[in-house]
DNA sequence: CCACTAACGCAACGATCACTGCGAGGTTCC
DNA sequence: GGAACCTCGCAGTGATCGTTGCGTTAGTGG
């Protein structure tokens, strides 16, 4: 045995090949959930409209349930700003806003659906994200001594009317509507 | 040509065959949903479940997509009794705490779940009862002369909050945390 | 510059899926 | 009681899916 040579270290630099197909992948999968068909979302599918060869994604992925994972974390990750005006009203209008706009993307949108189709298990990483978003607003309001919501009220109040009206209706997400629902967790 | 005959009038008086086989079906999809695989609830799947041909569920319905449309009308449709206290407050109460007993159901959530993952436009079947439920609710209300929060209000305040902590999270929907969603609608 | 590792393409295989005629059984209506 | 209709079971077919072994290519480190 060769005293456990390297580790399973992926080759994720940026423009090596490995990454390209992870790119391709992920566009592939974005696309054919957009592309209001219901139609399957199968590996050989999403390996055909990459342009890359259905082995790969089975050995890379495995499922489509890891698959949709991966692009779900890669969706919902990194690419968020926290406002920071100096006043939480400002700061939570906002975000409401910002996420409002997220999830009237129609990809985004499939995405979230589809994530949670699959178990739920997964739907955590569709919120998460934004859910510390939120918190580190409170929080960071909490830290200049002025009284706040409590986090539990703020999710009641702005991500789940967000998400529900999202995912369950068919109504826009106006800007005028996210940040009202501002104006009730903040009546003052 | 046979000049129309009869209109497809499917057997589905109680007792008969094909009420019991559409009862074993839904049984079936309700139980493999369920049952924590993410497998691929397929159409032969079902009929082996079912205890039927997979002929007959393919002639019936179609499609995954259809048969989970039909299990979820029929799951969210008719069974539902509008509490009526004579107190708003206490019916929106037992409302709420109907509602989160009902999201509560694994059953339930694994079949609200997959209806989401469906593509969507199925979703309000899964919500449209409720809705009318609590709009009766607020109308009765209405009716006696007494000031009432708006419907979005409502629906805002208890129904996002309920379907989001139950679609995207794992936390427990406790009865206490119900009632206390009516609180913050009707705070005096 | 050269060797080594890892990721990818390719071609097969078995398994399962979706679908289609055909016949049998039960229910309804005359 | 008999005939028409609908529903279901049965067997077979083409297509697609998921998986595996092997050779090739790209990227990495000495």
């Amino acid at each position: 045995m060769p005293a456990q040579s390297s580790p399973p270290r992926t080759d994720s630099r940026p423009g090596g090949r490995s990454a390209r197909v992870r790119a391709a992948v992920h566009q592939a999968v974005k696309e054919l959930l957009a592309d209001e068909a219901g139609d399957a979302l199968t590996i050989p599918v999403v390996a055909a409209r990459a342009g890359v060869h259905a082995t790969t994604v089975y050995r890379r992925w495995g499922s489509v349930g890891e698959l949709l994972a991966d692009v779900a974390t890669s969706r919902f990750s990194g690419d968020v700003v926290v406002p920071d005006t100096g006043s939480l009203r400002e700061d939570l209008e906002r975000y409401a806003y910002d996420l409002a706009r997220d999830l009237s993307d129609p990809d985004t949108l499939a995405l979230v659906r589809a994530i949670v189709g699959t178990g739920g298990e997964a739907a955590g990483v569709c919120r998460m994200e934004r859910q510390r978003q939120l918190e580190a607003i409170i929080e960071r309001e909490q830290g200049r001594g002025n009284e706040v919501p409590s986090i539990e009220r703020a999710i009641e109040t702005l991500l789940a009317p967000l998400y529900y009206r999202a995912v369950f209706t068919d109504q826009p997400l106006s800007p005028e509507w996210a940040r009202s629902l501002v104006s009730h967790l903040l009546p003052k």
